[in-house]
RNA sequence: GUGGGUGUAGCUCAACGGCAGAGCGCCACACUGUGGAUGUGGAUGUUGUGGGUUCGAAACCCAUCACCCACCCCA
């Protein structure tokens, strides 16, 4: 067997059809990003490390970044996510900016972790972010735009949801039960965890974390308490504005959802598949500083960040990706000799002037293996200029489908095929 | 980093100690100026790799690599 080189590990070939479904996700997303006002941007795909070593989580560059010693011996990464160069750009135009600045981008990020379904270690990832507003309407606006993007796409509110949760709300609902600023990282923790644990083994943790009985059950009640957003002024108001909008169908609120970076502040957010099944679709949330730590002032924003591949598999999973056209072309011109070849060729370039895809055969072997081919490939029309229609300036196109052809003047095959398309084929 | 599963033809898989196979795909011919359909014929494997057990290994054991799944973390 020959051996061929593999591909990097957790790296995924775009063939075709699936470079058709990235530029259709793409599409859509800027589609629904534009239509809120947003604009595209982008920052380098590599980054010094000293970047990331102000903010991210510590896991993600020590653990699962790609860096590296560049030829001038300074360390570099592959971005492992977005927000740090965001950080910089605004923080490098603080003052130059117009805010409420209104960005979006999609490209590609690295994390060396071990590839399992829904994740990769190059993937791509839509960020979006509002930067300079502080409301709750500003935060409402992004989950719009996420449950924007389900509808835009075919996803249905029985299919995904954006679960939604304030982390000021569960500050002062743990804060009632006693449970200190200390503590409630670790709590925070357990709450993101109970949907992993059996209760036992859920309860279990909770009193490692040191935490009496009947905290315990404090939490273990807030988590079950569906009406609890009620105590919260920010979640009645941005519910309100949802609902104004339309777009309560897509949201649920959720006292499960904490997120695990630590920078959230208030309003937080992810998207799941209905039957819980794979891991979140996006995640976002509200934060208070964005530039502080790469040394601009602070400014409050909200953001969520969306992977290809998760998106991906729920897309497909709901029969939501588009059909992929496997036809490169409408119209080939064979080739039947090697003295042909320029007559077939300036036919193929005359047809491209007319606007229609057309492709030539690129040697003269046997006709029926050039029409093999354009069967194959899905071609429609296929164009024959043998010695016959040489000498009367003429040229044969044969409509595929409708398996009908003529023969006409070399000047009128774009003509030609415009009639065999207004006349819808027998099927 | 931890645990589990799977590696056999281009693809999907069978054979589960006794001659390595099928379906699909591919190639040729019937059909040397016309595709799909049909028929006939044909090619392709160090059974992931290395070692061991055995008269005999694709199968059993060990190692290793790759992929998949879960944990961790997160998109």
């Amino acid at each position: 067997m020959k051996t061929i080189i593999q591909s990097v590990k957790g790296t995924r070939d775009f063939y075709p059809e699936d470079m058709a479904i990235r530029s259709w996700l793409y599409s859509a997303i800027k589609e629904v990003s534009e239509s809120f006002g947003y604009q595209e941007y982008d920052g380098p795909f590599i980054e010094k490390i000293d970047l990331y070593a102000a903010k991210s989580g510590e896991e993600l560059v020590k653990e699962q970044a790609f860096v590296f010693e560049d030829r001038g011996g300074g360390w570099v990464t592959l971005r492992p996510e977005l927000t740090p160069s965001l950080a910089r750009m605004v923080a490098q135009k603080q003052n130059e900016l117009t805010y409420p600045l209104r960005w979006w981008s999609f490209g590609p990020f690295w994390r060396y972790e071990r590839p399992q379904k829904g994740r990769t270690r190059e993937f791509f990832q839509w960020n979006i972010d509002l930067i300079g507003a502080s409301s709750v309407e500003a935060d409402a606006e992004l989950i719009a735009v996420c449950a924007r993007f389900f509808q835009h796409v075919g996803l249905k509110p029985s299919q995904v949801r954006i679960l939604v949760n304030n982390r000021r709300l569960m500050d002062s609902e743990l804060q009632r039960l006693g449970i200190t600023p200390a503590e409630k990282a670790g709590v925070f923790r357990l709450i993101d965890r109970r949907e992993k644990l059996t209760l036992d083994e859920w309860k279990a943790y909770a009193l490692e974390l040191g935490l009496t009985e009947n905290q315990f059950e404090g939490i273990r009640t807030i988590l079950g308490e569906p009406e609890l957003w009620k105590k919260s002024p920010d979640l009645v108001r941005m519910f309100a504005i949802l609902d104004q909008m339309g777009m309560t169908e897509y949201v649920s609120f959720d006292p499960k959802i904490i997120r695990g970076l630590d920078y959230y502040t208030g309003t937080v957010f992810e998207a799941r598949d209905m039957d819980r099944e794979g891991r979140s679709i996006l995640g976002g949330g509200h934060y208070d500083n964005l530039v502080g730590d790469v040394g601009g002032d602070p400014l409050p924003g909200v953001g969520f960040a969306m992977g290809d591949v998760m998106a991906g598999l729920v897309l497909q999973k709901y029969g939501c990706l588009p059909a992929f056209d496997r036809c490169p072309a409408q119209a080939m011109v064979t080739v039947f000799d090697a003295d042909l070849l320029p007559t077939s060729f300036e036919i193929a370039d005359s047809l491209r002037k007319f606007g229609i895809k057309t492709l030539s055969y690129p040697d003269p072997v046997k006709l029926q293996k050039q029409f093999k081919f354009a069967d194959r490939i899905g071609v429609r029309f296929v164009i024959i200029v043998g010695p016959d229609e040489a000498v009367e300036k003429k040229a044969t196109v044969k409509d595929l489908i409708r398996h009908t052809q003529a023969t006409v003047p070399q000047a009128q095959v774009a003509e030609t095929i415009q009639e065999f398309l207004d006349n819808p084929p027998i099927l």
